[in-house]
DNA sequence: ATGTTATAATGGTTAAACAATTCTAATAAA
DNA sequence: TTTATTAGAATTGTTTAACCATTATAACAT
């Protein structure tokens, strides 16, 4: 019911109070932090507490620290990187699995590119249309390209997110594909069938945002993810079977 | 391209080292690292050096740090902690609005509901009819229980997620609730009405979920969600029109 | 102009000490 | 015997002061 009321480690409360400054703007994206021997006078601690708070503050991505002469600690802007890692680290130690993700990722594309379909703009399709162009010329190539189209399938599924305009909704699905694309290169099996089965499923979810069919647009991306997940599903028992 | 190759800083290798060990289950859950005047003679490093690593772990969740007699550093369970966090940072830092928080959850709520329709156990639902029960009760003792009204209906909110069975749909309802409900003190009006309106979408809700409706589902609990922020913003534009 | 070097500012590391916390066991009191 | 108190030791938390490593800049040389 009750937090732990204590707060005697110094260097906690210089972490706050910095994350604080920046969390409240009074310290801007670029902004350099004063050195660390003025920091020390300024916050009246010593310099190895003071490097300990730094240290958190960089691991939480707030602050980059460079060396050198007009080095020092500097406000970075804010990205999904931290979270990307710490949703790694959960993967890694096996807390979340491809299926959890996968599911995940179908129900946040299906909704994605559903607002995409209602909100798409002439000029929106058109870039839509051009990664298609992109992607069947990589098609063409065979799977010695197979590595640019899952780039441009990504691509095209982050416009999504970009066209629903919505910046949760950019970022959680960010998060999702660098996560799961370290899955793609271990258990998607990379044959050309597959690439063009994607492809006319791409096709198809673009005419339907084109179309404004919201509903359509949602039923097929998420489609679209399931049989991705399903490749890896198979290969992954494939892999089992015959090499155990 | 090319990622920078130097190393240099010692208390990174520390942290790697040691989070290696951790993922690797050479450290499991629960063990006592050796204490930081051993560490410090391990790596071969000074313990200012090492303290910066372990303040880098404990920041990561992999470790948590006691003082005093048998105390030290002991290995933590992963779990969806870090990734809450940053993600609040990441919202909280790009100032993301009701509007977009407010969206997002509707999907997500949606989604979940929907698989909750689908996998619910008789126990499950028996929780649900309980909260069910639990919120009539605050209702009828009116406005008074306006705050443990709220906190039923997102117990039951986030019911809906553990029966889903995603830890990942958990952890993001989780941080959107955290991160809405400072909006709600703010912005909903507390009036009985609402309760009861919203009391209603919550009945009609656990029906859906109970006779496997998935679709109908979805669709009330994003009508639902969807009401309470039509609530705030109403609010917010009566603010604004009567004290600017 | 261009290349080299010295300088100074800054973070990175080390060492040794003391303070604060907390478990354990010895001791005292009931 | 049981319970309360106290002393001790192990451990993290903090401080201080010095030195090392990196790097931008300015002075200097070519």
């Amino acid at each position: 019911m009750f937090q732990q009321a204590k707060q005697n480690r110094i260097f906690q409360d210089v972490i706050n109070q910095i994350q604080e400054a920046i969390l409240k703007g009074e310290l801007k994206v670029g902004d350099k932090l004063p050195a660390e021997r003025e920091l020390k006078e300024i916050f009246k601690t010593s310099r190895g507490t003071l490097r300990e708070a730094l240290r958190v503050l960089e691991q939480k991505g707030l602050i980059a620290i460079k060396t050198g002469v007009n080095g020092g600690a500097f406000v970075k802007p804010v990205t999904t990187h931290q979270v990307s890692e710490s949703l790694d680290l959960l993967v890694r130690y096996q807390r979340v699995s491809l299926k959890d993700l996968a599911e995940f990722r179908e129900g946040v594309e299906g909704i994605v590119t559903g607002l995409a379909a209602e909100r798409a703009k002439k000029e929106d399709i058109q870039y839509l249309m051009n990664l298609l162009k992109e992607a069947k010329i990589h098609i063409d190539e065979g799977v010695s390209h197979w590595d640019e189209f899952i780039r441009v399938d990504n691509t095209l599924h982050m416009a999504m997110a970009h066209i629903a305009g919505n910046p949760v909704y950019q970022s959680v699905l960010q998060i999702v594909h660098d996560n799961i694309n370290r899955y793609y290169d271990q258990f998607l099996p990379k044959e050309e069938e597959i690439m063009r089965e994607n492809y006319q499923d791409l096709c198809g979810i673009v005419k339907a945002v084109e179309d404004r069919q919201a509903v359509k647009s949602r039923v097929l991306a998420q489609d679209h993810v399931h049989r991705f997940y399903r490749f890896m599903e198979e290969k992954e028992k494939r892999q089992e079977k015959y090499s155990p």
